[in-house]
DNA sequence: TCCTTTTTGTTATTTAATTCACATGTTTTT
DNA sequence: AAAAACATGTGAATTAAATAACAAAAAGGA
């Protein structure tokens, strides 16, 4: 039912690169040079391009300007990409001012806490009481959120946005949440990629993982 | 020569849950378990054990306290696990505060910013100016960082931290950065995840991604 | 015009990851 | 004590993902 969350992150990094040689005056770019640039092999960027029906021209390679529209038709950048974010802190302000979300589209419609002495209702970015969330999110049919909220709370407020249009969610909370069908959760855990950067980095100095079995 | 970056993820995930347990007095658990709180197969949670040699009891599930301890060893964790933070802008702040470093036994040793201003040489966790990072990560022996500067200033603060003996960075600027043997980089692009759940929401409402040949 | 070069698009092959299935050792029940 | 119920540990089977290979189309000489 769902389509490889791999496949889809890879065409966002080739149209990611597209979009840089554009701005570069490129006009055309080879499997070659993507697959260079995003770290796999030629023949995957030709793969992935296949399962989505796009074509290039044999010898000529791929026509950034034309591939980058129909990519991001593929994408959904054709559409509004509003999210809120849930829990101020000091995540939570850092994402809520992050340019990399305008860059590529992404507007962050407001921010929400249940603490009275950090809301702002008058910023462009609006920091609202949490009790204002569901009217906020029917009205303004937001999808998705950022959460960015103590563990503790995690949770609850997920159940609670279960009963209103979003349908997925970016977790920043160290809980193990899990995606169902309609519901989508991606959680980002930096203490767990850093655990796991000391481990690559443990092993690749000789230790062995554990018993001469591990290839 | 990388063993699967998968694995281990899924290893710090059981470990997390089973200290959880313990916390609520458990004792031992079963394969089972863990497969639901991690939302994987019970028999890869049996595979993955079995490729480190972690054993349990036939009938009687695996020892949560002996397991962890076991669990540490193997992710590294009985050493110091000391990072810093190179960038102190809003992203890098929270970084240097988040709780949950401490809670998992990462110790921030200390933040690094070229903008005069905002240095803090005797904070709890300082923040110093970038060019004495060299000399820091020699004297300390720093191993990881976290990368939080602008896109622009990414590559080429990789490229001297290459010089020195960090031998992994958790990369939050949206540059594709690539990992090499010697030099891993782990990119989190808030941006992209974001991309890819609005692309998986749109897919689910039922738009074919192109064409009838996706399964 | 014809030959050579290049690069796509797709099928076949290989490799990797996950699940299946069941024999084996343990505990509980009768 | 024997039988029944369980849960692990692992080799076999399956599924999924990535690479390799190559035929066919396009472009550029000679």
């Amino acid at each position: 039912m769902k389509t490889q969350s791999a496949v889809v992150e890879r065409l966002l990094k080739y149209r990611d690169v597209m979009q840089k040689m554009k701005g570069l005056g490129f006009v055309r770019v080879f499997s070659d040079n993507l697959a260079d640039a995003v770290g796999v092999s030629p023949s995957l960027v030709r793969k992935d391009f296949s399962i989505f029906g796009l074509t290039g021209n044999k010898r000529g390679g791929y026509q950034i300007e034309e591939l980058i529209v129909r990519l991001n038709v593929i994408l959904g950048k054709d559409r509004k990409q509003k999210i809120i974010i849930i829990g101020c802190g000091k995540m939570g302000r850092a994402l809520m001012s992050y340019n990399g979300f305008p860059r590529v589209g992404i507007r962050v419609a407001a921010g929400f806490d249940s603490d009275p002495a950090i809301l702002d209702e008058a910023a462009p970015i609006p920091i609202l009481h949490i009790s204002k969330i569901k009217d906020f999110i029917t009205e303004k049919e937001i999808q998705v959120a950022i959460l960015a909220v103590p563990e503790s709370s995690a949770q609850s407020i997920i159940d609670s946005l279960k009963k209103t249009c979003i349908k997925g969610v970016i977790n920043f909370a160290p809980v193990s949440l899990r995606s169902s069908d309609n519901f989508l959760i991606q959680s980002i855990n930096v203490e767990q990629e850093i655990e796991n950067i000391f481990y690559q980095i443990h092993f690749a100095e000789g230790a062995t993982p554990v018993a001469e079995d591990v290839l």
